[in-house]
DNA sequence: TTATTATACATAGGAATATTATGTATATGA
DNA sequence: TCATATACATAATATTCCTATGTATAATAA
């Protein structure tokens, strides 16, 4: 069971700064396959979204890169900088509550008055 | 503290489903009300998110609307059709799985082998 | 009495974010 | 040698939401 996209919206920069706190430092494909692998493949991220969000996470200094090469084959390895590192508990602290907040809210049992 | 909106993006149709299915029905406005109440004004939804989302949902036959005339100005209340009511069990429950796999995903201790 | 705030609906324009489709290229396994 | 996996990237499109705007009535405070 796949999650409906509509979910997934607005976690994919949080999911991404919260999987490089973790690791020194991933590329692309790396983060995609591990998503799919910690999720049991509910949740896959497609490279239209994943790259454009990687590109803009470097845009705005939260990620530094490294290009390296495997045989003849590109890689570029992303690390979080410091200010990802601080936006990255950030997201994660955020999103946890944000959980609490819903879970709350979608396990009411409210009658009207 | 406010939630910043990327996170509200594709949960808003499961709380307003969740929301009617403990109200027989609920006018738009009490909407904003009750989830600014019980999110401890966290989650404020804005007029231009709820009311296309409202005629999305009418348009796919989940909700049902009756409008009636408070003095003289008008209130057009939301109800869950059949549909309605087993869609909003299951946007739900995906949900809680969603929530579940998250907190996995954002907990994890992974080192790089 | 009059100004402000709250109630109550709605939509147009724009921004953000994701999907689908496409493109390029190398490496590996059947 | 053909299909699949690895690995990057972007353009066109779709979705979803916010901001701003518009209309209007009701209640409260100055």
């Amino acid at each position: 069971m796949l999650f409906s996209s509509e979910l997934i919206k607005g976690t994919l920069k949080t999911i991404i700064l919260k999987l490089l706190s973790e690791n020194k430092r991933m590329y692309g494909y790396e983060i995609t396959q591990k998503v799919k692998e910690l999720t049991g493949d509910r949740i896959q991220l497609t490279e239209g979204a994943l790259y454009p969000t990687l590109h803009a996470l470097e845009a705005d200094g939260l990620l530094t890169t490294e290009t390296e090469y495997i045989g003849k084959r590109v890689r570029k390895y992303y690390s979080l900088s410091k200010e990802g590192k601080a936006k990255s508990k950030e997201k994660v602290s955020e999103f946890s509550d944000f959980i609490d907040t819903m879970k709350f809210l979608l396990d009411i049992k409210h009658k009207p008055a």
